[in-house]
DNA sequence: CGTCTTTGACCGGCGC
DNA sequence: GCGCCGGTCAAAGACG
């Protein structure tokens, strides 16, 4: 999981690396591991090859079930969230980083205490809070917060939580009770959208930037088409909080959590899934190529 | 040239 | 009333 929360370019990423065999590549490796049986050494190699295999897949085993814990909590807390009950975890508490507890306490609670209490349950890289607070002239009706930590590389400064939104940024500011600059964004998708973002990152561990939501969004979410980064080849389903892009490490699985339609469990998600993963690894020139060369040196005399 | 980001200034709320 | 501080504005610069 530690590759996942290096890559920081989303709550929940699993990195396959291209050099590995491949289910398919085992078996032809194995296969003519047999057909070959003259030649003792391709037997050895197809034998490494096999174990490389059962440790990925046993290595895609835990982290497919990392996910469908993930998804589990995050539909749990939605459930949680649909009662209209305030996170428990969202209660305010004394934070020993809050110099300014004497006031601003609201905020400088909201988003100090989050990512420790969280991070250590999941074990992974995402974590929302909402907290529904009253606005200040009284009437009922009530402003969404939401909060949610990610982990990205410490030396990236720049404080972008992907979550398929357009934003604007409009403000930037250091505040006290944290070294590092808070950035204000708003919603650019809609001019009229009333939700505001802070993105800062944590003061206790800086790794974790801590992005925090208010009001809710009045129009649709935009299309998944305008966020996908460069060099991404795979085409992303709507109904599937889930996207590959490759890079120069090679393909990566973002899940989505942040939205509420899809299923990681379901037949429907996976056959997505194994779509875009399929999709995404024949169209990578890195991984037909390491894909062609290790065919090249299984074949006799070629 | 239009859009976006940066950043210093300004405003308003809150505690003393 | 004053000062502190978070939040916002808006001009200037960067960038494609």
């Amino acid at each position: 999981m530690d590759s996942a929360r290096r890559d920081g370019c989303s709550p929940v990423c699993l990195d396959l690396s291209v050099g590995l065999p491949s289910a398919r590549g085992t078996s032809l490796a194995r296969d003519m591991g047999s057909g070959g049986a003259a030649n003792p050494m391709a037997n050895e190699e197809a034998k490494i090859l096999e174990a490389k295999f059962t440790q990925v897949s046993e290595e895609n085993r835990r982290l497919t079930e990392m996910i469908a814990y993930l998804y589990a909590s995050q539909i749990a807390r939605q459930s949680f969230e649909g009662e209209g009950s305030p996170s428990p975890r969202a209660a305010p508490a004394a934070s020993p980083t809050s110099l300014a507890g004497k006031k601003r306490g609201r905020e400088s609670m909201e988003t100090s205490n989050s990512w420790d209490a969280n991070s250590n349950k999941t074990g992974g890289t995402v974590d929302a809070d909402h907290v529904e607070s009253p606005p200040s002239d009284g009437s009922c009706q009530r402003i969404k917060v939401k909060r949610i930590c990610t982990r990205i590389d410490p030396s990236d400064t720049n404080l972008v939580v992907k979550d398929g939104y357009q934003w604007r940024k409009y403000g930037q500011k250091v505040t006290r009770d944290n070294p590092s600059p808070r950035a204000y964004f708003r919603c650019a998708f809609a001019p009229s959208c009333p939700v505001k973002k802070k993105v800062q990152r944590s003061a206790e561990d800086s790794s974790v930037l801590v992005a925090t939501y208010e009001g809710e969004h009045n129009h649709p979410h935009p299309t998944h088409a305008n966020e996908l980064p460069a060099g991404c080849t795979a085409t992303r389903s709507g109904s599937v909080p889930c996207s590959i892009s490759i890079n120069s490490s090679g393909p990566t699985i973002t899940l989505d959590l942040t939205k509420n339609g899809g299923v990681v469990a379901s037949p429907e998600f996976r056959t997505a899934l194994v779509e875009q993963m399929a999709s995404a690894l024949t169209s990578d020139p890195k991984f037909t190529g390491a894909l062609a060369a290790a065919i090249l040196q299984k074949l006799p005399d070629y």
